[in-house]
DNA sequence: TACTATACGGAACGATGGTTCCGTTTGTCA
DNA sequence: TGACAAACGGAACCATCGTTCCGTATAGTA
């Protein structure tokens, strides 16, 4: 679960590669591995066997483990590099001028990269329902952007104030839901719009009746 | 995946029990893995392992699979007593006078069952979403029988005319999600509300502001 | 070039879980 | 009550997958 790593002890132990010199072929190695299994948790999720990866990345398996102790360090990893630019894109949202339509776009932004990056629907499905505990580091700087984007919203008057950061946290994680293997793009962001409009204040609809959704935001 | 069955070869082959005369202990024995397994799928999903199953039936592993050939042979068989009903519920609730009122009666019912017996959560979650194929015969019914509902509660100007089928389909896949584990009955019903806040033609809210949540529907 | 720390590959291990097989038990019927 | 088909139990089998281990290969260096 946790990484465990709560003092100073992994300092010397490193048991896995630290940031020290890598020696040539290592070095590239790495970043076959991260490049490898980028590709197929993008599409297949967390459920793909290190095997896969390794071979993918044209690498054996101990190679992998050097340089991730476990199949989750190298999830996280990857989590990681996705969820920092999102969170960092939460915080910009919050102070837009318009909190609501950055909402929303947002919350559209988050939706599209669970289709474009299966793993991170899969941890969203797994931990963003429960924000009862700290449990999920991972993810717990994006929640808590999300929830002052969402209350800059509210107090705008744009996001329904009844409307809580559990609220949205939980129908993200059934959004996450939408697998694009069965739900094409515009079906999913039609389920999205939907979503959206159930947390708005009026529920001016965002689905393609005239175009709103294709022209994403601008509408008004 | 899919049973097979397409004529009638299966009946004199019956590799598996069929409704002939059983034994005493095996009747007796066949209801209690019904009831262990329903017991068991209700909290834990379709993870559950076939062990723990037999033990909870206090029977051999041999036993269950002598009643059932599969797994999933047994996992279709509790779905099937699950999903009858709802089915039928759907079908009444297309003739109900007011069938806008009908189909969000009918959706909370729907997540209440997700709630209550997860391992149909899961089926929903992992067949709900694709309608392209009837490769799910079993959701099939209850899928069409919805379809007729909500085309039912539009033409009575209760719901958006612009919300297809798929759309109810893939958004109760979603909220198949909201584990009971971790997201408490009213805090679920919050996220359905939500949802059929947004399903709604005017949507007046169903969130408990007032109680709307709470007169709506008389029980759950 | 020769030497060694570093890194490599992948067989092997252990855990889990579905399914099969077969020797034993038991209900049923004469 | 004796005999046999029906049913039982659960060890064993097989497949999957994460992880470890260790003999081998090689980059870097003197």
């Amino acid at each position: 679960m946790s990484t465990g790593m709560t003092g100073s002890e992994q300092l010397e132990a490193a048991p896995h590669i630290a940031e020290r010199h890598l020696r040539a072929d290592a070095q590239r190695n790495r970043e076959r591995i991260l490049e490898a299994a980028t590709a197929l948790m993008a599409t297949h999720g967390i459920d793909v066997p290190i095997d896969e990866i390794a071979q993918r990345a044209e690498v054996g398996i101990g190679t992998v483990y050097r340089n991730f102790p476990t199949k989750g360090a190298l999830f996280e990893a990857l989590l990681m590099a996705r969820i920092e630019p999102l969170t960092a894109a939460a915080r910009s949202a919050a102070d837009a001028d318009d909190p609501g339509d950055a909402f929303v776009t947002f919350v559209r932004r988050l939706c599209g990269e669970f289709a474009d990056f299966k793993a991170l629907a899969d941890a969203m499905a797994a931990s963003g329902i429960d924000l009862s505990a700290a449990k999920h580091e991972i993810s717990g700087d994006l929640i808590a952007a999300v929830a002052v984007l969402l209350h800059r919203a509210q107090q705008a008057g744009r996001i329904r104030p009844d409307v809580t950061i559990t609220d949205v946290s939980a129908m993200m994680a059934g959004l996450s839901h939408t697998d694009p293997l069965f739900l094409d793009a515009p079906q999913r962001q039609r389920c999205v719009a939907l979503v959206c409009d159930s947390l708005l204040v009026g529920a001016r609809s965002l689905l393609p009746q005239g175009d709103p959704l294709a022209s994403s935001t601008p509408r008004d």
